[in-house]
DNA sequence: GTATAGGGTTCCAAAATAGAACTCGTCAAC
DNA sequence: GTTGACGAGTTCTATTTTGGAACCCTATAC
């Protein structure tokens, strides 16, 4: 399979990989939130070819995490800004950091610690239910099927070549 | 930069990235978690090439992302089951879901949505401080330096080539 | 003994990436 | 009014990484 080809699953994993499943995207998005904004900044900052750069802060533009914004208009200069639905991966980052600070680290301990400014304090941020305010973990979730899928369903559109585990949820 | 030096930066994201920052490897730790375990079940399941397959499941293994279980002793057959570290991801692909439930879905909604065993609904996890219990969002949250870093520098590991923000966070 | 299944490798062509050099306005200094 | 530097890209070539298909090996089923 090819990897554009890969959208066309109705799964909102792969369809975010097609955007940032890649070698340097979502490093570009942690250097957006560190306020880097200048192609040439992304490039110290990254060690990314200008090439490389180019192609992903423009797909990224495409994509809508990230904008435009001009900030000399006789140079015709642009920054690139982290979008709403940009600023929405924030808790994708954390997550990944936390489990890189849990599994990669070496001796020395975590590199940088995250303050609550809510609060005061430095934070670990816990991934709750909405409803309990209990701790998610992989074992006490159960994977149910959503309208994504049902109405699909219903309309006939999803076909048997459809992997298995679409129709046949065994999480 | 060579994608394997990349993580020589002390960056959790840049490190968890160079283990499942490409094409595939996140779709793997999904099938994973739905309980894929054996090779040809993966590949039908994904559609990626045989080939790429068995490169990425030894790197995961190798990884400790996934392990090696022997089920059928007289063919030398093996399953590959997450590690408590791939386990521990489960946070990482729900962040990821959420995400794209929320910015990737046509009009019929979220294709699959998960109910949290422990209390009997269907949760939408929300990402909360572990001290106020507050949900945690991208400008309430101001980095300090951990450890990992200001051991380094006080050892003098860290040399002025490394990327400014290392010293003078600025996120 | 032929077929089929699981779990791979090998080989080649196509696509993506890295590294370096080149472009093109606009300043600013001399 | 020339030279040099800067920011933001392109273009070019060599190297890696993928995708696709074919092949291999063992074991069991018929």
């Amino acid at each position: 399979m090819r990897w554009e080809e890969i959208d066309s699953q109705v799964c909102s994993i792969a369809r975010a990989l097609t955007i940032f499943g890649d070698r340097w995207t979502l490093l570009i998005i942690r250097d957006a939130f560190r306020r880097v904004r200048r192609f040439s900044d992304f490039q110290k900052s990254l060690g990314i070819t200008r090439h490389r750069l180019s192609d992903r802060l423009n797909k990224l533009v495409e994509a809508e995490l990230l904008e435009k914004v001009l900030y000399d208009q006789k140079m015709n200069r642009y920054e690139y800004c982290l979008t709403e639905k940009g600023m929405d991966l924030y808790p994708v980052l954390m997550t990944v950091v936390q489990w890189g600070d849990k599994w990669l680290c070496d001796g020395d301990g975590a590199p940088i610690m995250f303050e609550h400014k809510t609060c005061g304090h430095v934070s670990s941020p816990r991934f709750a239910c909405d409803h309990c305010a209990n701790d998610i973990h992989a074992r006490d979730i159960k994977p149910v099927l959503g309208p994504g899928v049902l109405k699909k369903l219903e309309r006939g559109e999803l076909t048997s070549d459809d992997p298995q585990h679409i129709k046949e949820i065994v999480y």
